[in-house]
DNA sequence: CGTAGCCTTGAGATGCATCAAGCATTGTGG
DNA sequence: CCACAATGCTTGATGCATCTCAAGGCTACG
């Protein structure tokens, strides 16, 4: 029942809230994060939204469970973890969150968060103020209407965890999980056939609806095949096309 | 592999697309539907966005996979579920509707839509432009808030379908699906004691992410020990107490 | 009244969890 | 810098929850 995370103040002291110049005009993460579709002279329109950064520790948390929600967070170097802690002391990852990634947006609905996000491995957000993010959308059309396509895409991609949850085998979930992955490193400019597990085997099968023997099983039956090099933390990718294949057959 | 399902065509022609008089203010679903927590003097400024209506007959698709998107849905009446169908032929359904609730979002991430939307029985709906709804939402910011607040609303919920997905016995998620859907009939004024599943076994175990069998099976056990009374479609929830108590132990 | 879809129940198979032991890695303090 | 402790990982043996396959009954609808 133990996890890595280390309990700490969540709420960083505001010294450690650093007040950079910020400028998303100028940051390499811009295809990702909420600017996504927003023309590069628009772009200085938003740069009064991102007031602050924020570091975060290894093992920290960014924020927690029944936290009030004022803010989003867009995840510029890091890694992250969201986790769902519910009153039976049931254990959930709902999601793992990469640079050019936003965090924070369960907090919308009820302005408190409802998960919490860790970071696995030491971090740096930008600070977006909700309130700014909505007052700016009012007068800036193509960032109210990003805003939305960010939250719907959420939406899509937790459809696609539950497929994963709902009908998927553990080789399946664990082919799936690693393909996502793959690909989100791609995108980020990285290698999609070798990178780093940032998280444990408990959490990815936290997230994956499996046990860490299970995981931790299937990788090496994975590696047994041919499919991938595993040590440890790091993962190759051997063979991209096999690894799809497995997730075609249905279950059935 | 055989559900209820069946096909139409999913494009209800335009004369049964009812131009009625419709209006927020008067609609008794208001606090459920976009306007919740919007004045009721303010509620005259949706009014143009509801210009239409749609009834869906049981068994068809309000939208389907790939179906541009430039609607919301608010449902009126009736009881929808959706549905994902991926590639390889894996059914998931990731949803079910009642009256209030909202239907389409999926659609904003890439303008088109990502689930099929099939009526369980005959139903209505308002159809909102989406591009209407972002315009009055950029005058009128507590629609933009809440705007904000019902797509965070479905992230949340998914959340927690996650964690009965990841983490539940299938005793524990036949009790949730159970005390979730009473919960909304009486958000609704129904009685939360006693309703009808308007799906089948199979539909609540695609959600569910178990086969018919076991939901069949743990339904009757449920009857068997005095949680409830079911007769084919007909549930009465006999022992509320006893069924939240299931959902309480770690599964350890 | 007949048929098709839906539901229930049983028996047997299996994939994953559980329990357990030992190894590897990382970080820490002497 | 090394040794130790803590955490994470792997692997094996066993058990069990759920799936699978199968048969029969019920219900609703044309």
């Amino acid at each position: 029942m133990k996890s890595i995370s280390i309990q700490s103040d969540e709420h960083v002291p505001g010294d450690l809230q650093k007040r950079l110049q910020a400028s998303c005009a100028a940051c390499n993460l811009r295809e990702l994060c909420v600017p996504g579709g927003i023309s590069s002279d628009d772009l200085a329109q938003l740069d009064p939204l991102v007031a602050t950064r924020r570091r975060i520790r290894r093992g920290e948390t960014l924020f927690r469970v029944g936290d009030v929600f004022d803010s989003l967070y867009a995840v510029r170097s890091g890694f992250f973890k969201t986790r769902l802690t519910s009153e039976d002391g049931r254990d959930q990852v709902t999601g793992f969150q990469m640079p050019g990634e936003l965090l924070g947006l369960d907090g919308v609905a009820t302005e408190a968060h409802s998960v919490d996000a860790v970071a696995l491995q030491d971090s740096e957000v930008c600070v977006l103020q909700f309130a700014d993010l909505e007052r700016i959308a009012r007068d800036f059309s193509p960032l109210q209407h990003q805003l939305h396509r960010v939250m719907s895409r959420e939406i899509v991609r937790e459809h696609g965890v539950m497929v994963l949850l709902g009908s998927m085998r553990a080789e399946e979930r664990v082919a799936a999980f690693l393909l996502n992955l793959s690909k989100r490193f791609e995108t980020l400019g990285y290698s999609p056939h070798e990178f780093i597990l940032r998280m444990t085997r408990e959490e990815i099968g936290s997230y994956l609806g499996l046990k860490l023997e299970t995981v931790s099983r299937t990788l090496s039956r994975f590696q047994s095949e041919g499919l991938i090099e595993v040590s440890n933390k790091q993962v190759r990718l051997l063979d991209l096309p096999a690894l799809k294949k497995l997730l075609g057959p249905a279950p059935v």
